[in-house]
DNA sequence: CACATCCTTACGGGAAACCGTAAAGAGCCA
DNA sequence: TGGCTCTTTACGGTTTCCCGTAAGGATGTG
């Protein structure tokens, strides 16, 4: 089993049960920060002392307080780390559940292993912690192997999005059209930009542009 | 020390902490349910039995998952435990942090305390069931006490959360009004809606409809 | 009772969304 | 080059939203 593991997570409510878990698989040395940018200096401090760790698990989301951070959430922290220590195995424990952002997570910051926070995700946690030690293949909670095989929301492409977003910033059609024609996004004329969504409510089921923005933040689309 | 509670978390990584703390607190019954509706069952099943509970600790949002419930949040869960045992306590811990959501989880719930996940919780959750079971004041985690004292909110009630809710449904303002008429909600002029929208617009700095829904998507509202 | 205040509802005009149609432009191919 | 298709854009007409104003109704108070 890995010797030397840190654990990236802000709530101590959840730090302590993978801290326990990570000591049952035999685990001799657990360290665990609560801000990412902790994270990071334990990871450059043990790398100086000829001592890095063999495995890190990182939350996404981290609250943000009274302390100023340079990284604040796990994907800025994994990349962080990447640069310094690129062999480094990364376990990846969140409540996320996009299937765009999971994916991302492995091709872009080549992550060992995904466990959703969810009811049963202790067992799970250990699982893929055991599945990198071995055989260091990615890992994937169960329930959410389908979700990556989704095709459906293939079709949307980075326009969509950017679209949606500029809707739900409470922008009308004209601001729209305005600001992708000033920041080079085409098409931008606004009855093109009018028709877009329109598409968009048809695939989404969606009567207006309210509901339609309402079923795109369901999806975590924006 | 309180002697039986309840406590309602989907999380196995968070409930196995909590109910640790209780143990530390000697508290010789601790139960736990994952899914609202057992929690609602098992509260019935306990005042059947005669032998009650005397404090639940629940948190706000489940996940949802295959199993169909008809209790979905900690504050359905909340109310509907009033409903059979209105002289129970109540403690809210939860990531939410919005005074307002706050605001009326006191004035419209009547929970006894709430104590905001974070990085140092579990002792304020402890110290909060300590306090509760003292003097049965309401109990608020330090970080949030200012918060609450903030006069310039207005409340957001039951009845916006109905209007957000038919807005990212898709209705329009006449449909809304046709189905507050339908099913006895008041006020249920499509002027009045129109004007109540008005306020929540102007309480979220939202530009329109549409941007209103997706701030009220990501506060969680709806 | 008169008066003030608050809430609900009605109405009207202008802005934006909604929806169909058609013109202008780009690319392809014989 | 001319014909074909697809995309982008433009343009009206209708509906809905948006916002101000004001009438009607309930309640409270001196």
């Amino acid at each position: 089993m890995f010797n030397k593991v840190l654990v990236a997570e802000d709530f101590d409510s959840i730090s302590i049960t993978v801290e326990q878990a990570l000591s049952e698989l035999s685990v001799s040395e657990i360290h665990h920060a609560k801000y990412c940018d902790d994270a990071l200096l334990k990871i450059k401090k043990a790398l100086l002392d000829a001592a890095p760790y063999d495995l890190l698990i990182s939350d996404l989301s981290f609250k943000t307080d009274h302390r100023e951070n340079q990284l604040t959430s796990g994907d800025e922290l994994i990349a962080a780390v990447k640069k310094v220590q690129p062999a480094i195995k990364t376990v990846v424990f969140s409540i996320e559940d996009k299937s765009f952002r999971i994916k991302s997570l492995f091709n872009n910051l080549g992550i060992n292993a995904f466990v959703a926070k969810g009811r049963n995700s202790i067992p799970e946690l250990k699982k893929a912690i055991q599945g990198v030690f071995d055989n260091d293949s990615k890992i994937l909670s169960k329930e959410l192997a389908h979700t990556l095989r989704d095709k459906s929301l293939i079709e949307i492409e980075t326009y969509d999005i950017l679209l949606l977003k500029s809707l739900s910033r409470g922008l009308i059609l004209d601001d729209i059209a305005l600001d992708f024609k000033n920041t080079g996004v085409f098409p931008n004329g606004s009855s093109s930009i009018e028709k877009r969504i329109n598409k968009l409510k048809i695939f989404f089921k969606a009567n207006n542009n309210v509901h339609l923005i309402a079923i795109a933040k369901d999806l975590g689309l924006v």
